[in-house]
DNA sequence: GACCAGGTCATCA
DNA sequence: TGATGACATGGT
């Protein structure tokens, strides 16, 4: 399978070869392997444990389990690149594996690009250096809206814990190859529950703001394809509108499930790493931050986001 | 048993 | 505008 550039996209014609085993008698659980060439890189174990998703967990045999648009996906890479990388993949039979994971992983968007923008500045060339083959994912705007708004002052493994919980608690219980699951719960659905339900799952004071969301998510039909619409500033200021979505929040919605790769959410990592690296650690408030992310990295600006946002916490860690 | 966490919101100067 | 504190509670 060979996937032309689109315009504006990958100018290095990412090769996308399957080699499937779907004869008759082939069953999900046997994987479906990519070898995908490409000068472009892709480290899986990075991108899923990078913060920007909630749902993704390495079991021991090194298969990723998680979600991509409501299906459950095991995933694994067996050769990383040099010149190609290979994936293999285990999900229900009747979905379409490469188009799932070709878009999820934003596998035409041409990285390659991206890097040289980023090796004029010293910072970004060091976070690019450690952290290759990082890709921002293409993922449910939904999902993320309430996740995001979960994130607030909070830390990642609890709030992992907290969607796990949610899940089990209003998600669709489905069924596949594998066993049962449950999906990401809809937004009728959580508008169907209440804020002690929330607050029994361990979300504190989030609990209103998720329920109050919800309930103005569900009452307005196509409230994300409307959002999709508009510009990134005016659906910026459309998000903000609704109940623990401010605009760290809103930009991580924007950037992670609506793919507006100009927006820089400004967490406590990035605050820190930014105020050190490019104000000489003078204190500077995060609606600056943001203004200065989205000028100086200009269309790339989530993405240099998540590069930094790694190299904080690795910093940190180290 | 502190301390802190991928913020938001209301309030005040 | 910009600074400050309350908001709840689990993870370390």
């Amino acid at each position: 399978m060979s996937l032309a550039p689109p315009e504006g996209k990958s100018s290095t014609a990412t090769e996308l070869r399957k080699s499937t085993h779907f004869s008759s008698g082939h069953d999900a659980r046997d994987p479906i392997i990519f070898e995908i060439e490409s000068e472009e890189p892709l480290n899986l174990d990075i991108t899923l444990s990078s913060g920007q998703t909630f749902r993704w967990e390495k079991e021991d045999s090194d298969w990723w389990r998680g979600f991509i648009k409501g299906n459950r996906v095991f995933i694994r890479q067996t050769k990383t690149n040099n010149p190609s990388f290979r994936l293999e993949c285990k999900t229900s039979p009747t979905i379409e594996k490469s188009t799932l994971i070709e878009e999820y992983f934003n596998l035409n968007k041409n990285y390659k690009n991206i890097y040289s923008f980023f090796e004029k500045d010293p910072i970004l060339k060091a976070a690019t250096m450690k952290y290759r083959g990082l890709r921002l994912l293409s993922q449910e705007p939904w999902e993320m809206l309430i996740s995001f708004i979960l994130s607030s002052a909070s830390n990642i493994p609890r709030i992992k814990g907290n969607i796990q919980r949610l899940c089990e608690e209003f998600g669709e219980q489905k069924f596949d190859v594998f066993g049962a699951y449950h999906s990401f719960p809809t937004s009728k659905a959580l508008a169907s529950a209440s804020v002690n339900d929330f607050k029994k799952l361990g979300f504190g004071f989030r609990a209103s703001y998720v329920w109050d969301t919800s309930l103005k998510v569900a009452e307005d039909r196509g409230y994300f394809s409307k959002l999709a619409t508009l510009s990134y500033s005016e659906a910026r200021q459309e998000l903000c509108k609704l109940p623990g979505v401010g605009e760290k929040v809103a930009d991580c919605v924007l950037l992670f499930g609506l793919d507006r790769l100009e927006s820089f959410p400004v967490d406590t990592w990035i605050k820190k790493i930014v105020e050190r690296c490019y104000f000489s650690g003078k204190a500077i408030p995060a609606k600056k931050l943001a203004e200065f992310g989205r000028e100086k990295f200009g269309k790339y600006a989530g993405v240099a986001q998540q590069y930094l946002f790694e190299y904080a916490r690795g910093m940190e860690i180290e």
